[in-house]
Parts: structure tokens; C-alpha cells; sequence
RNA sequence: UGGGAUGUAGCCAAGGGGUAAGGCACCAGACUUUGACUCUGGCAUUCGUAGGUUCAAAUCCUGCCAUCCCAGCCA
């Protein structure tokens, strides 16, 4: 499958337009992530459009650590961060970077904007330089520090990078305009002293570069033609345009954005990710109910599957909240062409065959993809007892249920037709066991009287079935919308409490006895599984709210 | 209240003067040894809103409304 087929969308339009205007460079495009957390599907969005683009015209895509802030960076983010890239299948053709190796030329562009007499130390503190920079409504003033000579600036700046002043005590901000009505034209800080530990360049610096300097001069220095990023930082290009003009580099970098990916009953904030696996709220990042891409791919979504989603939710710059449906529609999709199918009964109650041999073994040959036959087939045991899903039996048959049922008949799937017959209840009235009786003629085949059976169900010979314990999983959230949660309360407080349900109970077919780690199994019903991490432990795959809802008879 | 951006169906999203693509969801029917899949049909007289220009407007113009982003020495 390619994924970049019929892709077009509102940035490719702006980079026709630049090729039709004489723009004559390859493409090259670069996914930024800082590592202080693990990518989710909103970063495999911008992977994707960034990979993809470059892909398109034939350019180069570039991964580039955005490491300019010690405090919040490590190194287990930035492993984490290339294995689910190569996950999903991109390839980085432009290299691997880090924006930490660009430190010594962004000190040389700093000095070099200190010498023109467009970059200035300032004393404030945190607090004043905020009541200088006035108000969305009402222009900042200067700061007193502002008019210091170029040598002035040139010693403390050197200082600064020495360790002489303590964390807080100084910034290196750009000359621009306090009274631009963007906030961000305000003499904006571009350096900062923060005496720490850097995960790649350890104590060697004490000032580190903002996003909005480092980043363009990363960009520049890469050889980005396009840069692509999120609709938040529409507001800084006038900055971004600015750092690479007045650092005068020859080729120009061009920041385009487009609007981030938001999900229904999904949180992407990194914050409230890491407090979920802080607080053992989850199992850790790749918890199956995380956004995450690990958390994804253990719940059995597939690099190809993801893909698929981002190209049918679009990209453009209008604000939205794609349906997580979408999402499970495009694995159920792919599944329903490759996954083997297995029956599992979830809920089970016996079932016995009065009419059928006590001592007989039967073994049924079930395609394993009725979608495709060169799946090949697998031999179920069919024997006189077996499992069926408590649901698959209704004593009070609703309206159109074409299961069991008193006086019914149903087909065991890709086996007998059975017949209702009685039914076994302990004093409590619970049901125990259900007693059919067997059309000895309708094994895997048709009745030859022609008549129709409309119900079919999954069974589990009990004398083979394997034990299992089963995790049913849910959405994380109950509300679809999170974005409307009232300023006043948290995410944490609209957790899903029923997100994971662990059936203990379970009956798998012989075939999901022993089966690998990545393997995935379209379930007889709905549904798909694929194996936990934890030894001996299945997880049955949720699709979606609705399947789940009926799965649970909820 | 300043600046920037965005409004096309329940959710995404094409279309940028010639009479509203597509996908998800949903509804109806057919098929069916997974109530799945597949198939067939239905689903915006109207594009945030009010005017204007035009033979013709979702597309151009003007006003208004709504939503999002910006007052980090985070990215």
C-alpha cells in the first residue's frame, strides 16, 4: 500500500506554488519531537505529513531531536522515539540530528546578533520583564537594560555562558519592537541560564537556546525547505522569519502549518500522558487504552492501519475532533483482509449433544480467512460437550434473535446444526448447561431438505479448550468530547473506570494455544486479539464502543 | 478590548464564479456457515450569518457572529 497515493492537500498547493515559481531545491522536510515523552498518534500526524511530503517530491526527511531544554528531556524519550518511527514504517532519508549538536552555532549567531546591535542582555527578572511586555491589549515598554553598548552585551553574554550568574538572573533577548501587537515580536527571549545536566552535551553548557531562536537555526542549517508544523505556532513565523533574516541565512527556510489531530475520547497532552503512567493509572506508556504508538501497537493496531486514518481524516487548518470510529474502522479494515480467524468464548456455558457419541473426536477443518483463501485452513476438535458464549442463548428470546433459543436451531460454525432441547439450572436458577440435539447430516454441510438455519455461533470443544484470562479493553475516557471539560475540573476525573475488564474464565480453540507475540487474530464475532505482553494473558481487542456494547450484551 | 487563524452534513474533508466530491457514522433492503464482510439504495435545494456585485456566488466585496491560538527565561 502507498500511502502517499492521492495525498493532496492544502500545503502541497503552497509547495506547487513555490515550484512554479522557480523554487529549485529538493524538498526537505524534518519531524522536531523534543524527547520528554512517547510519541502518540497526534506525532505519528506530523510524521506523517513531514515523511510523506518529502516523499512526494522526491526530497529528504530529516528526525531531529528538539533537545534545548535539559530539565524536561531523557535519554529513554529519545530511544523510544526512533524505534516508533521505524515502527510505523518511515524512512529517515536526511539524517538523524539533535538540536543540542547546533549549540555552539547558535551561541556564534547570538554574538553575531549581539554585534549588530540586535540582541541585548537584560537584569530583569522573570516577573518584571512580564510587566513589560504589557498586555494583549496595550504595548510593553523598554527595558531599562535595552540601549546597554554592543561590548557590554558581548562581556555579559560571555559571562552568562561562563557560569558566572545564576539561573534567572539573565536573558539574551532579541531587539524587536515592545510594541508589536504580536506578543512574541517583544523582545523576545532567546537564551536562557539554566545551570543543568544536558542528556547529550552533559555540563558543558549553562545557557541554552528558546524554541523560537534555536528552532530556525536548526531548520537553516539542516537545509529544510519546508517546515511543517503545528497551528499553535502560526503565531511565531513572524520570529521564525525574523531569526533566519537576521541571521542572513542564504536559504530560507518556509514554516507552514496545519491543524494538530485531536481524537474523541482521547487525551493527547503529553502532560496528562506521563501523569497517567506517574500515578499507575495505566500499565506505562504502552498501556493498550494509551494514545500512544506503543500503546497502539500492543493493542494491535498496525503501522499500516494508522496511515490509512491520517490519509482519510485530511490535513488542514480548521480546528476538529476526528471520531476515534474512524480510527477503528481503518484497522477492522486491513484485519478483515489479513487476520487469521479463531473462536474464543468469552462467557462460556456448556453445551452438550445428547445425541452425539461420548467418546467421539471430530476434527472440523475451519478456513482461517473466509476473505481469503490462501490463508489456508486449520483443524478444529469437535466433541459431545462443548463451550458456547452465555449470550448466544436467550430462554426469552428478544425480537430478531436468531441464536439459541427454546424450540430453535442454530449452526455450530463450520460444524453441526443443533437443536434446542432442554435446559439444566442449579437451585438458584442459574442456567448450567444447555442440551441440544445434533443434525448428524449438516456437519461443515448444508440440510439436504434445504431449509435455513439464520443464526450461526462459536463454540469450544471443552475437552480442548485452553483457559484463558482475557482483558477487555475501553475507552479511556467517558466523555467523547474531553475539550469540554469545565475549566474547573481535571481529565483525571472523567477516566473511564470500566476502560479495562479482565474475563478470567475464558475457552480458547487449540490453534491460540501457543501463539507469538505479534500475532493477531480476527476474533469469530467482532473483534480481534492480539497477545499481551504478560505471560499467558490474551487480549481480547475492543473495537469500538458499540461492538463492545454488544459483545457484553451491555 | 490588540493581533493571528478557522467556520461546508452527526464527525472529518474536497471544491476558490457555472449550479455541493469522497470517507466515517447512521437508516433501509439483498446476500451470508462470523448479526461480520460484501452489495444496492438513502442521507447538505445549501456552504457561520446579514447584505452587496453578477445572467450566475460555498467561491468575489462589506459588515456581523462563533470558535481556537498568543501576555513561559516550555516546545
Amino acid at each position: 500500500m502507498n500511502e502517499t497515493e492521492n495525498v493532496s492537500n492544502f500545503i502541497h498547493d503552497i509547495i506547487d506554488e513555490d515550484l512554479k515559481n522557480g523554487f529549485s531545491r529538493r524538498i526537505h522536510t524534518r519531524f522536531p519531537p523534543e524527547p520528554n515523552g512517547y510519541l502518540h498518534i497526534g506525532s505519528a500526524k506530523a510524521i506523517w505529513i513531514n515523511a510523506m511530503t518529502a516523499e512526494k517530491y522526491g526530497g529528504l526527511f530529516n528526525l531531529r531531536y528538539d533537545d534545548t531544554n535539559p530539565l524536561k528531556e531523557d535519554e529513554e524519550f529519545v530511544k523510544s522515539i526512533e524505534r516508533d518511527i521505524r515502527w510505523l514504517g518511515f524512512e529517515i532519508t536526511g539524517g538523524i540530528y539533535y538540536g543540542s549538536d547546533y549549540f555552539d552555532k547558535c551561541y556564534e549567531f547570538a554574538v553575531k546578533l549581539i554585534k549588530e546591535g540586535k540582541a541585548y542582555v537584560d537584569d530583569l527578572s522573570q516577573e518584571e520583564m512580564r510587566e513589560y511586555r504589557g498586555t494583549l491589549t496595550e504595548p510593553g515598554r523598554n527595558s531599562p537594560y535595552r540601549d546597554r553598548s554592543v561590548e557590554e552585551n558581548l562581556d555579559l553574554f560571555e559571562r552568562m555562558k561562563n557560569g558566572e550568574f545564576p539561573d534567572g538572573s539573565k536573558t539574551l533577548r532579541a531587539k524587536i519592537d515592545m510594541a508589536s501587537p504580536n506578543l512574541n515580536m517583544r523582545d523576545p527571549a532567546i537564551y536562557r541560564i539554566v545551570h543543568a545536566s544536558h542528556h547529550r552535551q552533559g555540563n558543558k553548557w549553562c545557557i541554552y537556546p528558546l524554541y523560537d531562536f534555536a528552532h530556525p537555526i536548526q531548520d537553516a542549517l539542516e537545509g529544510i525547505t519546508h517546515s511543517l508544523c503545528s497551528i499553535e505556532f502560526e503565531n511565531h513565523r513572524p520570529l521564525y522569519d525574523w531569526v533566519i533574516e537576521n541571521i542572513g541565512f542564504e536559504h530560507r527556510p518556509r514554516q507552514i502549518e496545519f491543524a494538530r489531530l485531536n481524537m474523541t475520547y482521547t487525551v493527547m497532552s503529553k502532560r496528562f500522558l506521563r501523569e497517567l503512567v506517574e500515578t499507575g493509572s495505566v500499565d506505562g506508556w504502552d498501556d493498550p487504552r494509551m494514545p500512544t504508538l506503543c500503546g497502539l501497537r500492543r493493542r494491535g493496531y498496525t503501522p499500516s492501519a494508522i496511515k490509512e486514518f491520517l490519509r482519510k481524516a485530511g490535513v488542514s487548518k480548521a480546528y476538529s475532533i476526528v471520531d476515534i470510529g474512524l480510527l477503528e474502522h481503518c484497522i477492522r479494515d486491513e484485519l478483515n483482509m489479513t487476520a487469521p480467524r479463531r473462536m474464543a468464548v468469552l462467557d462460556p456455558v456448556k453445551l452438550v449433544l445428547t445425541n452425539y457419541p461420548e467418546d467421539r473426536v471430530e476434527y472440523f477443518e475451519l478456513p482461517n480467512n473466509p476473505n481469503d483463501p490462501d490463508a489456508g485452513t486449520r483443524k478444529v476438535p469437535f466433541t459431545r460437550e462443548l463451550y458456547i458464549e452465555r449470550e448466544d442463548f436467550a430462554e426469552v428470546p428478544p425480537p430478531k434473535f436468531h441464536r439459541l433459543k427454546p424450540g430453535g436451531e442454530v449452526r455450530l460454525m463450520g460444524a453441526y446444526i443443533v437443536k434446542y432441547e432442554d435446559v439444566v439450572k442449579d437451585e438458584n436458577g442459574n442456567i448450567v448447561e444447555i442440551r441440544c440435539t445434533c443434525d448428524m447430516e449438516t456437519g461443515g454441510k448444508n440440510p439436504s431438505d434445504g431449509r435455513k438455519v439464520k443464526g450461526t455461533i462459536h463454540w469450544v470443544s471443552a475437552a480442548h479448550a485452553v483457559d484463558a484470562e482475557i482483558r477487555l479493553y475501553d475507552y479511556l475516557f467517558t466523555q467523547p468530547n474531553v475539550f469540554d471539560i469545565p475549566e474547573d475540573k481535571h481529565y483525571r476525573d472523567y477516566l473511564n473506570p470500566n476502560s479495562l475488564t479482565v474475563l478470567k474464565n475464558c475457552k480458547l480453540e487449540p490453534a491460540l494455544a501457543n501463539v507469538g507475540q505479534e500475532e493477531r487474530f480476527q476474533f469469530v464475532r467482532q473483534g480481534y486479539f492480539c497477545r499481551d505482553k504478560h505471560e499467558g494473558v490474551f487480549n481480547r481487542i475492543v473495537e469500538l464502543k458499540d461492538t463492545y456494547a454488544k459483545i457484553s450484551g451491555k
